[in-house]
RNA sequence: UCCCCUGUAGCUCAGUCGGUAGAGCAGGUGGCUGUUAACCACCCUGUCGGCGGUUCAAGUCCGUCCGGGGGAGCCA
């Protein structure tokens, strides 16, 4: 149960017998021997196990095996003569306990395509490229817990059911159990919701944020890391419907404050997984996008540089030649550039502060100039934005009066306004889309390939 | 939601000017071999996404619906 494939392979000779349990990737068989090479999902690299033909009485059941199996192998490790593996195991007793059979089993021993194996997502974590993702999720989980505890930030659970709109931002998904064929009506029209289950609108949470914010003004540093739910009819390769989001919040915190632990963050888990999934690294840098380990060794060596809104569309309006969408002060930036600020202008990491309130969440405080707002953006190389945060406004009259400009009701926020009434302070925070985060670091085009069972428009399947 | 591309064997694809389909891989059989993207020979496999239309004749042209991919918007 506990021996693993990934271990075995870097030991040396063993002289006790050792259980090997797995899934035959292939077989390959000769005339005196017999060769199954087994993956357990421990590593990519499977372990050779060799059955002697001449010894070896039970036939028919070498017979039965094939691609997909699984199978538990006894026998000893032994120095490998053949040049591709230092060990392999000398197989003396053989167990098959499920069969694949190779006329309907949908896995071949060729490369498919990524689409396809997304029709088989129950069975696509037993291909290489979807293992490694499987083992990279976890590493980069475990490296977000641990980056926070060591630095004594405490994991808070916040609601996956909410009943107010987190940031007006994002259709959501409601949550009822109301009879929708009969559904009770108000007099004066409209559903009654005071009959539904929690007595109001419900909705699975788009953020964590407020309630975040609510924790982190008693525990000082907290974070999420949890599942979160948009309905947006969006289908491109960057969106889902359900997604793993981390936000950190921290009160007694500037934005100079977030940006330097945007920065530490990020460097700590990209180092993480290079030092600890090296294989499914260069496994990634080989076969599915060309150099992303370096990408990451190159973020984790650059400092990253800091520079406003304002300055970045000087800059940007100086090529606006070079964009489909040319850039003037007021609008959001574009992918290409914010590509092109990484990319071009900086050639590494930058973080840009200081955006138009027009264009940035309400939460966030105001700078003196009434124009601007403390937001940042942390770009990098190859992708764009892949954190956003912000200090968010802890003056309670000016925060209840940029929710009244954009027409949100104080009185639906009151608990949040609370924050700000009763022991405000400044404190900040990011988002870090984790789904998208894996796609950056694994290359991997299409997010709904680094996500086990990927739910996005029309598709919910498995 | 909009724009573009695409749907042919289990998988990946080719199919010209309209004349009812091919390859590689996978699978099966046999051979060879401490093999490892194994190799060699032979064999098997199709509602050409669905429906409708044009035509003597449609994988091919037209319409429409469905699925998949990419981009935009929106965002994480």
């Amino acid at each position: 149960m506990y021996n693993r494939i990934s271990q075995l392979l870097k030991k040396t000779v063993t002289d006790e017998l050792v259980t090997v349990e797995g899934w035959v990737r292939t077989k390959r068989e000769s005339k005196t021997v017999c060769f199954l090479e087994l993956n357990d999902g421990s590593s990519l690299k499977g372990l050779q196990a060799v059955i002697d033909l001449e010894t070896f009485a039970d036939k028919p059941l070498l017979a039965k095996i094939s691609t997909g199996a699984a199978v538990s192998c006894q026998g000893k490790l032994i120095p490998s003569p053949g040049g591709k593996q230092a060990v392999e195991l000398a197989v003396d007793s053989l167990t098959l306990h499920g069969e694949a059979p190779a006329e309907s089993y949908p896995l071949q021993k060729k490369r498919h395509t990524l689409e396809y194996l997304r029709e088989i997502a129950h069975l696509r974590p037993r291909t290489n490229t979807l293992g490694a993702v499987a083992r990279v999720r976890h590493a980069v989980s475990y490296a977000i817990h641990t980056f926070f505890n060591e630095r004594g930030f405490y994991y808070v659970h916040t609601p996956i059911i909410s009943t107010a709109d987190a940031e007006g931002a994002g259709e959501q998904f409601q949550v009822t159990t109301l009879d929708l064929n009969n559904v009770p009506l108000l007099e004066e029209g409209g559903v009654d919701f005071s009959k539904d289950f929690f007595g109001q609108k419900a909705a699975l949470t788009v953020s964590g944020q407020l309630q975040g914010e609510a924790y982190a003004l008693a525990l000082k540093n907290i974070y999420t890391f949890g599942p979160t739910f948009r309905a947006e009819n969006s289908n491109t390769r960057r969106h889902l419907s359900e997604f793993w989001m981390i936000e950190p919040e921290m009160a007694f915190c500037t934005l100079e404050g977030n940006m330097a632990l945007a920065e530490e963050f990020l460097k700590y888990i990209f180092s993480y997984v290079l030092e600890n999934c090296a294989e499914d690294m260069e496994f990634f840098s080989t076969w599915i996008e060309k150099g992303v380990a370096e990408t990451l060794q190159k973020v984790i060596d650059s400092p990253f540089v800091e520079m406003s809104y304002t300055d970045a569309v000087t800059e940007l309006i100086k090529n606006n030649a070079k964009f489909a969408f040319p850039v003037k002060w007021g609008s959001d930036l574009q992918t290409e550039h914010e590509r092109f600020l990484t990319e071009e202008v900086h050639n590494g990491p930058v973080i840009v502060t200081d955006y138009p309130k027009e264009i940035k969440a309400f939460y966030m405080k105001l700078n003196p100039d009434e124009k601007t707002v403390r937001a940042m953006d942390v770009l990098v190389p190859r992708l764009g934005e892949i954190i956003g945060g912000s200090e968010r406004e802890s003056r309670l009259d000016l925060l209840t009066e940029r929710m009244v400009t954009l027409g949100l009701k104080p009185e639906d926020y009151w608990w949040y306004l609370d924050l700000r009434r009763y022991g405000s302070v400044p404190h900040s925070g990011f988002g870090l889309g984790f789904d998208r985060a894996i796609q950056y670091i694994t290359g991997i085009q299409n997010i709904r390939d680094v996500i086990p069972f990927p739910r996005a428009v029309k598709q919910a399947d498995f």
